[in-house]
DNA sequence: TTTCGCTCAGAAAACGTTTTCTCATGGTAG
DNA sequence: CTACCATGAGAAAACGTTTTCTGAGCGAAA
């Protein structure tokens, strides 16, 4: 039944060895190829990828982990990262740890039996330290603070300054920040976001908020009862702005009549709330190709020094009195 | 460098074989299994999954293709049976057809390279005969027409006459319907569409609108600058409404004020945009485990005669004067 | 013409496991 | 006490490729 390259060379009347040849282009006679090919057709050979990654020792296969793929900004950078490599030739498995820990270190035990050639990672620990893994890697979207590693994030403490600049322009006193907790990068945008506050002379509070669902919410409203609410929120992803909102609606509470909201991540239906959100638009694709970049660098160059790229963002400034705001103070980031 | 489980076996003192019984759970002395696993541990050793494959000709690997892994309808289908299949110790591969059938075809070819156990398919093309592959396949949201296949589906022509029913109780006479035109259920949505409408008196166009997102735009464009423009536009899937919405706006056409918007999908943003967007909600943690279940159930059992499972949606009306008809109708899908 | 490479194809080894085969040991039934 | 079967461990084969090794053929240089 199963029909292998042995099958294939006796067909074409030559041995295995010319009929791999043949198939990883190598220079062979040109009637024996023709054979070959000619067999390949009529037996319908179809080579076993576990046989050519077990001899040849290499799997052309990368790992892409990432904390949430219902995050739209992961799967974004996850379309970009997918196209580039299947342009390569390379096959990316694509894993989802939920956050969790266990999730991430079981995954990465998985890239480790899959012997992929390098890994790509939006890694869920913020401080833990986890054992070395014996493939390239390159660390999307955030960090981990102890430890040396190719990475690509943004710049998120300039972005989170030019949030509470824009807001304080729109006349806003009383601002909220809700920033992940687990991430490095919530807890960078969260001291972009005190240090812009402090030297604006803003009131703030700020709070960490966890991945579990039911504790955000709780968490949020608190925050919102309180007894002079905040007159903006911001919020540290697309996901919790959603949250958000959604709690907002629950309240009874206009966007931005009663109450202004903006964060990070430009998803495609933020334009369509109340007047708009206003947010930092990152870089998806952007991000995506440099880390591809980087980790066909590495793997070429593995003992070269640990590369860190740093990314603006853009502000999107919505709402009418966001756009008239923008314009008299030019509150833009530079991209790139 | 590389330890394997020959060296893993020299440390316990023991043959290769009996790692392997150990790592697989057969009855072995319980000395010998103490002394493999400290072994074991103490080498850091990781099998080779591609060597494992290669001997035990199962790769415990399924195969997940879906049109576009943006439509938040596939990333939650997705998830669902991720989770699943990983709680089934099962490995995904999963890929994005992005609407081309000669991608379909070259990762249908992947799959078969990889030796995959099952696929779980959600077809690009429509009619397009494909050559029969050699592993169990399970079709999700969409059905081959000519083809006899497993598939799992939602009941499309009820839906859709739910939804046309729910506009005409609210006093729409004028509908459009965008319906996706490679897809199979998108002509059954338009059937619905368009059965119901005949059948309640109501005046339609209805557009088969390609995937290609500038097409798109254009024929939705032609179809609001029609002379006597619709009062109420039916968009087949969350991808779709979400075009619409943007062309609205860009025209300066509330909903619902100006014109009515409605479809399929219920995506998290839904309930923000206006007094918030009627859609049939696609029970799609249901669709994930149904489609799971049935391509074990295929593998257990590869001769059994092809099962077809269609699931009803749920009509979520919404805005004021929607859930006024609610109340006054009762038209409401029945789950299940 | 002889010899020295050089190219190219087949034979055989190798990749790292699992599985089959073989054999020893020990317990049980006759 | 012998014969038989069951259990379990090591030896070796096998999975389907790629790659190394070997040798044949041939053109160019001496």
């Amino acid at each position: 039944m199963a029909v292998g390259i042995r099958d294939v060379a006796l067909a074409a009347g030559v041995s295995p060895a010319t009929v791999s040849r043949v198939l990883s282009g190598k220079s062979v006679d040109p009637a024996m190829r023709d054979a070959v090919l000619k067999a390949v057709e009529t037996t319908g050979y179809r080579p076993n990828l576990a046989a050519r990654r077990l001899r040849s020792q290499h799997t052309n296969t990368i790992g892409l982990i990432v904390a949430d793929i219902r995050n739209p900004f992961f799967t974004a950078v996850s379309r970009t990262i997918e196209d580039m490599a299947s342009r390569q030739g390379l096959r990316i498995i694509l894993c989802n740890t939920d956050e969790d820990p266990a999730k991430e270190d079981a995954y990465l035990d998985l890239m480790e039996e899959e012997r992929v050639t390098g890994v790509i990672l939006a890694p869920a620990r913020s401080a833990r330290r986890s054992k070395p893994r014996d493939f390239p890697t390159v660390l999307i979207d955030r960090t981990i603070p102890g430890e040396v590693f190719d990475c690509v994030v943004l710049d998120n403490i300039a972005m989170a300054d030019a949030l509470v600049q824009h807001l304080a322009h729109l006349g806003h006193r009383r601002i909220a920040g809700l920033f992940g907790a687990e991430s490095n990068t919530g807890q960078e945008r969260r001291k972009g976001f005190e240090d812009a506050a402090a030297r604006l002379g803003i009131a703030t509070t700020s709070h960490a908020v966890p991945h579990a669902q039911g504790e955000a919410a709780q968490m949020l409203h608190d925050v919102l009862a309180h007894a002079d609410r905040p007159d903006a929120i911001v919020a540290s992803n697309g996901v919790m702005l959603m949250g958000v909102l959604r709690e907002l609606r629950a309240l009874g509470l206009q966007v931005p009549a009663d109450i202004a909201l903006a964060g990070f991540d430009n998803i495609d239906w933020m334009e369509f709330v109340g007047e708009g959100l206003t947010v930092i638009e990152q870089p998806v694709e952007e991000i995506g190709r440099t880390a591809m970049t980087m980790l066909t660098d590495r793997i070429a160059h593995p003992d070269g020094p640990a590369r860190k790229v740093v990314l603006q963002g853009r502000l999107i400034a919505r709402g009418s009195s966001g756009a008239q705001a923008m314009r008299k103070t030019g509150t833009q980031a530079k991209a790139r």
